[in-house]
DNA sequence: CATAGTAGCTATGATAAACATAGTAACAAG
DNA sequence: CTTGTTACTATGTTTATCATAGCTACTATG
């Protein structure tokens, strides 16, 4: 697909980071990256992305500064990819994501008896923070280290079942 | 580009968002939706978005819901396209892109004296909320509605010289 | 009443990106 | 010296995007 306009200069804000996060692809590398996924075959597998797009996108990601490759065994040299702090900052609009879809994109009852698609926790005080930036117990600002996710047996069902195939 | 899965019927929340939302294109109307524009050819000369993908876009957020078509006029019938509840809670997405943005993929000094892109003011109390979502003189959460953005007088030029074409 | 706007699209053909599938590189283990 | 593992790259088809032009349904002006 053709650019008319490259956004990565624009003054606005909003066309700045599209030009990263307004990616699909790009979308379901970081949501696994923060689920602990790290390694090319994983991300494969979760994201059902090919291995063509998933690497021009982890190069891409590599290239903005919000992952960055480590090699975690020598001969043969392999490499894992892990979020930098740029990319950890990431999980604000993840996160923003998230609540909408909790709220407006599942029929009512979709998530059963689990009540969520992914249940978060506030590390520090253990409540459950429901869809806030803030923790409705302590108060605190919610980023990326305070919180702690439980996938609903559904959503876990299905990403097993894709790692399976 | 073929889609080789639809993410609107995963569990995940954040695949369903990005089935909307990991795309340029929507991001760039939303944006400008938060920011007031209405009509089609404002749209297109604010987006740079072709005629087409334009009129694509539009049907799919009205298809999900997110925007609405209002006549603002008879004779001929001219339509408006205005932000739902469900489009309205995507603020938080935009701003939380907004924020990320601001603090990572501005050059230091970028945005001269104003300081920031766009600088969010609390209606209720007047503070100037920085990238925090919560207002930090009297801590209420911030959503769509309590906020009002201002440009810097570079992002402004830019906008002015793109409909001035 | 004929031409010139105005706003919101649709049509057309060229280009570029995404897809499925297959294959390669660099080793280790048996 | 064949099989397996992990991380990709190569190839050709399908599909989306792009620029440009044109259409529709009117109003307004001369």
């Amino acid at each position: 697909m053709p650019r008319r306009t490259d956004l990565s200069d624009t003054f606005c804000p909003v066309g700045r980071s599209a030009e990263l996060v307004g990616d699909r692809a790009v979308l379901l590398i970081l949501r696994d990256l923060f689920f602990g996924v790290r390694r090319f075959e994983a991300f494969q597998a979760n994201t059902g992305l090919g291995p063509q797009i998933l690497a021009d996108r982890l190069k891409r990601m590599e290239r903005e500064g919000v992952i960055e490759k480590r090699p975690y065994q020598q001969r043969p040299v392999r490499h894992e990819y892990w979020l930098t702090d740029k990319g950890k900052a990431l999980f604000d609009v993840l996160y923003a994501m998230r609540n909408w879809a909790e709220r407006w994109a599942y029929a009512p009852e979709e998530n059963g008896a689990f009540g969520r698609a992914v249940r978060y926790t506030h590390r520090q005080c253990g409540a459950d923070v429901g869809l806030s930036t803030t923790c409705p117990l302590c108060g605190e600002t919610l980023g990326y280290g305070d919180l702690k996710g439980e996938m609903s047996p559904a959503l876990l069902a299905e990403r097993e079942a894709r790692v399976a195939r």
